[in-house]
DNA sequence: CGTAATGCGGATATTGTATATCCATTAGGA
DNA sequence: TCCTAATGGATATACAATATCCGCATTACG
């Protein structure tokens, strides 16, 4: 059970956007050459923290992506099952109905035992990730950080804010 | 993000081997043959349990599987990661590193703010399914299972069991 | 206007992992 | 001695993650 590579780039991606100043944006390749990935893939990754409205993005020269709400509005559950879908972790076959004992046709209404305990464990995780917002993450980035490299960091980002 | 079906199995066959009779075992071709899965695979997973200890397997004719400790010292954890591996859900592979206003070969020591947060949901995660063993699932599935297919099923895993 | 830069979405190639099967070996029961 | 079972290695197959490519619509700017 692994997480997509994708997940570490967004929430990066989302610091890096929570630490701009209001109403910047950064491009795409931008972001792409900051964190040396693909940017035709990690474009994909940014569409569909778009489509969820988590960033916005506009087109044209000077285009590029910024936060779509206050990064104190945002949570890490909402970046990580935007880029992974919100689907469970356990998924069910229901092989409790294969048992040859058991009538043909056999469908038990509802989850049973296991599921709920699996799922639970699941409820476990999103809660976790639901209480982490991105505000708290730029702060804490901002605190532990370097402060000469926080400050070269700024440089480079301002050299390619639009807008 | 998405867990291997073998979890799903193995679950339910120690659910099964946790509700035989004290010291009696079952072989891979039953266990395959009630869940409706191949058993060739379901071999490999029951493999993964048998080798950190969790079931215990013999040769021969009235050979097979039982638990290798009683059902109340098994968790779902030690199941799941069994199969899965322990591994964390968030891989990092240090993107931080590769931004190019940093130092060339800058490594900066320790996990940043980002692992650590989605590190504490894994944790929660395991936590979770640590704390439900194998003994409780089996005595939840007896309650909630009707009593006639109880009998039958019993009654089918009978003639399977050996030794 | 025209041009270049950008996000958007579809199509496709590439890679890797999960899934599944096969076989040789070892060991034990009848 | 024969049959059955687990074990472990090798290998095939299916599918998802990863990565790239291209055409399009939109917009800033000269
Ligand atoms: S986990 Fe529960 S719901 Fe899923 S197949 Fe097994 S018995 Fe059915
Ligand atoms: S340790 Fe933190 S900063 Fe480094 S790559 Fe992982 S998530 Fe990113």
């Amino acid at each position: 059970m692994q997480l997509r590579n994708q997940v570490e780039w967004v929430l990066h991606c989302c610091a890096i956007l929570a630490m701009l100043p209001e109403g910047a944006r950064l491009s795409t390749r931008a972001l792409a050459e900051f964190h040396g990935v693909p940017k035709e893939y990690l474009s994909k990754a940014l569409q569909s923290l778009a489509q969820v409205g988590i960033v916005e993005g506009s087109l044209g020269p000077a285009g590029g992506y910024r936060l779509a709400r206050p990064a104190s509005a945002i949570s890490f559950l909402d970046i990580v099952e935007a880029v992974e879908g919100g689907g469970r972790s356990f998924a069910c076959t229901e092989i409790r109905c294969n048992a040859p004992c058991h009538p043909p046709g056999f469908r038990p209404e509802g989850p049973c035992q296991v599921a709920r305990i699996m799922w639970r464990a699941d409820d476990a995780w999103r809660r976790e990730l639901a209480a982490q917002s991105l505000s708290a993450l730029a702060d804490q980035l901002g605190r532990e950080l370097p402060a000469d490299l926080q400050s070269r960091t700024a440089g480079w980002l301002k050299k390619r804010i639009s807008s």
